[in-house]
DNA sequence: ATAGTTGCAAAAGTTTTGCATTGTA
DNA sequence: TACAATGCAAAACTTTTGCAACTAT
């Protein structure tokens, strides 16, 4: 009784789904990791808090993969990389458009709707050059 | 004939000025890295590329100094550290309002005048935080 | 069978730290 | 002289890499 009998199957389904859409293959590791990512709404992981996430599961991934993966997730446009701390990456569940607020001491990030957020008067880009996204970070901190 | 005889003395009286301004020990290597940084123009750098200017000037400072005198700098708001890339800090000599491109590619950063970008709409942060500062970031690619 | 994946350990790179030494005021 | 600042080397971390072993198709 060491194991859970029955994890529920949806999960590994829609996993499995989600994984082949990208072009993923579905392998024990990525369906594990696709599982803890995407079955609870939107969230922020780092690589190292999603390692020890899939490791109190009783699931074994390396380090190593769980970058590769998220990088592979993220190419595959499943994952968004957020950059706001010098330390190290996070990775946004929701890849739609929206922004973030970001409490540094803490080192946790909130989500901003996109609809609530507009950018405006952003200069065109050096020539030779083009935008590839626009990032919002409003930095926050404890009164 | 090693080095040069006569430092521009204004640069370093003005460094010192702007050291003890800031409440900060115009010490040999501050006021070394005050003048790299500040006589010129605005401009980004990392601790690195700091370090190996200075040493090419033919001062020793160590990489650690940097980092600490880099922070120190920030801490007195001489300069604003900008994070846009996951590997390392980039620190900006302009401090005033003003945004990013960023190249990732290439890890170049081009400011963006303050006056021409506007954030709208950022919603009051949730209940005990306060806003410290909006950071935007355009990333930019070759085309 | 084969091409893609994974794990492990080691490497690489940036940033921080501890402590003896030095320098500023 | 006292206290702040520096240098050095080592430590701490995150992230990447190389290669043998494994696995999905």
């Amino acid at each position: 009784m060491a194991k859970a009998l029955r994890e529920p199957k949806d999960t590994s389904a829609q996993a499995i789904a989600r994984l082949r859409e990208a072009g993923l293959r579905p392998t024990r590791q990525r369906v594990e990791l696709a599982g803890v990512l995407f079955q609870s709404g939107d969230r922020h992981v780092t690589a190292e808090s999603l390692h020890d996430e899939v490791a109190q599961t009783g699931v074994k991934v390396s380090l190593a993969t769980v970058y590769n993966t998220l990088h592979q997730f993220t190419e595959a446009g499943l994952l968004r990389q957020v950059i706001v701390d010098a330390a190290r990456s996070y990775f946004d569940t929701n890849t739609g458009d929206h922004q973030h607020f970001f409490v540094e001491k803490e080192g946790l990030l909130i989500d901003i709707p996109g609809e609530s957020i507009a950018v405006a008067g952003v200069p065109a880009p050096p020539a030779g050059l083009s935008v590839d996204r626009v990032d919002v970070v409003v930095r926050v901190r404890r009164n």
